[in-house]
DNA sequence: TCATTTTTTGGGATCGCTTGCATTAGGTTG
DNA sequence: CAACCTAATGCAAGCGATCCCAAAAAATGA
């Protein structure tokens, strides 16, 4: 059962291999009529052109790589997708990498990746691999960084606005006329936990407050802590009028526990969650969010990586090598809903 | 800026490409001594094999196609992420093929992975290309359908177990008393809404009872359809005491509108919903669920997948082509958690 | 020691495609 | 009509690995 090639389809259709070849790649220096007659010929033979060949003759695999740390949480799997779908609209595929967030794994799939040629690839990378990614960049393999980006990356990033996202939410809280306003945030030594929350200081500092750390509750990034964090929160600050969940995850355990305590939302609390996961427009009542672009994340990122990939294409200099890689910014969106309202007691 | 070839290392140590080919690639006809001298010299200079290439002469690309719907449905983003870190493991890359349930697309998928030489795939299918996918099959490459599989696929199936699934619930349901059990499911369409309404109705049958139409609501999987269906389920149906979930979509918009409608869980209406979505486990009162074993549907599939990809391997025979490809199940399981009681008033 | 077997290595063809260069066909011009 | 140019095609050389087959080296036996 050996596979249709090029020379068969050349036979077939009386002329050259190279001939065949041009006409299915669309060279220009070909008569339109014979193009049509071997596309003709390939089609109704079955013809699929063998990439590994290609990729092997002219450098080109039409394959990108995405590097993530899982696909579990709504951001990353949200870019994932809409990278895919770019990427097969522009005739790429997309080889996954799920790396956990360990660097050790992150360095062995650029390895990999680059092992197979790919021509460029997307990473929400840990930070510790920027070398290796730059010397990828050098090769002129196309790179480009989501969400996080080492500032010794020579490849161009796309970053959220964490900072302002989180600002946006606490000032809406505040003009509201909230003064005690909760913070439950992502640990310190991630980035955007860092960054949502000196969002919601600079928002406090703005109106001449000072962040109240009995307000404060930071953890992992997940639900138990969500809601041991809702319950120390309840407890401890029975004059909290609203709360600000900066950590996506966990909403899922915060949510539930604030029901579970009868707090009655927004007459009690107002809220607000980061990140747009679809069911949070479902509760009763809708909860008010801060979208943090992740489509938008992809879809930049997709356009940047294309950009490289055509670049290098055409001249075989490396891109830009040495330089920094330019930051771009995906802004973050307040998303009103219901959750929010005036604190029942305003001084 | 020339990537390192196998030809590079052959000369620093001072060998020929076949030796150094065959030292890397873990082939018992050499010496220990010489293998060890090559890997070295290789790690030493940063070799990275030439994948294309690679492929191109053996046949065996190390990659494998996934082929799914969208990356949002929580069984799918899961599956294939157990698919991915199971491949990585085993020194396989993914290729990602969202399809959104298009068979055009699905088709177009098809053909591209082959094109890339994919050594088998694995996919959660339209039932559409059946015939396509049993072509790749014949010539060589690996295939496994998740989830849904066409009678005529010559492929093994990993199938959930939805009828069970569905069957076990309400049994469980009957079981407490309950008489009147709405049913929010999928459209008669999609075979999982199917499955799962079959399920609901033998245990009712088992029981002596009929379906009782006013207590069912089909719609589309999407969270509009689930606070849709949920009101009109309590308006029509005051009496109705127990809400079997089987739409797992449906449920973002189902507990909101309950909780909204002033509805008490356990107490006034137990619930049991499909899928086990994380955040059910930390609702107030945490949902019992029917887990359809998403995890172990990839797991299974992979080992599947590896298992044909070897045998293809050794004997160049096609693997079992003709007869229909053997079905594996994957149970369904009810996780019991505290969404169910016995009725308010049993009869 | 020499013939014979076994183990290890090297030579070179080959996988299927792309691409630089040579060639031919067809058209234009002085 | 020769001379020349342009457009279209063909030839053949690779890309970087693998692997058959033969050669060399080492081990074994008589």
């Amino acid at each position: 059962m050996m596979a249709i090639t090029l020379k068969d389809v050349a036979a077939a259709a009386g002329v050259s291999r190279s001939t065949a070849s041009r006409a299915l790649s669309g060279s220009p220096l070909i008569a339109p009529e014979t193009r049509v007659a071997v596309k003709e010929v390939a089609d109704r033979m079955g013809y699929r052109p063998n990439r590994a060949a290609s990729a092997l003759r002219s450098k080109q695999s039409h394959v990108v790589g995405l590097v993530l740390n899982n696909l579990i949480n709504a951001s990353f799997h949200t870019i994932a997708e809409v990278v895919q779908r770019r990427a097969a609209a522009e005739g790429y595929q997309v080889m996954l990498c799920i790396t956990d967030a360990d660097p050790r794994r992150e360095e062995s799939f650029l390895r990999t990746l680059a092992a197979h040629g790919v021509d460029g690839l997307i990473m929400i990378g840990t930070g510790k691999n920027t070398a290796m990614a730059n010397a990828l960049l050098a090769e002129g393999i196309g790179v480009v960084n989501v969400i996080r980006a080492a500032a010794e990356s020579a490849a161009p990033s796309v970053l959220a606005s964490d900072r302002e996202g989180a600002h946006a939410a606490t000032s809406h809280l505040l003009d509201l006329g909230h003064e005690r306003i909760g913070f439950i945030g992502g640990l310190l030594s991630a980035n955007s936990g860092l960054e949502r929350f000196a969002g919601y200081e600079q928002a406090l500092r703005e109106r001449g407050r000072q962040v109240d750390e009995s307000l404060v509750e930071r953890g992992p990034f997940d639900s138990a802590f969500g809601a041991e964090a809702t319950e120390r929160l309840l407890r401890r600050n029975p004059e909290m009028t609203a709360l600000f969940a900066a950590n996506h995850e966990a909403v899922f355990g915060m949510l539930p526990t604030l029901v579970g305590a009868g707090v009655v939302i927004p007459e009690q609390l107002s809220l607000i969650c980061y990140e747009d996961i679809p069911w949070l427009r479902w509760w009763q009542p809708p909860i008010t969010v801060v979208d943090n672009g992740a489509h938008e994340l992809g879809d930049l990122a997709m356009n940047l990586l294309l950009q490289q990939i055509e670049r290098t294409d055409r001249s075989t200099a490396p891109a830009r090598t040495g330089r920094a890689g330019r930051a771009y910014r995906v802004g973050a969106q307040l998303v009103l809903r219901s959750s929010c309202a005036k604190p029942a007691a305003p001084r």
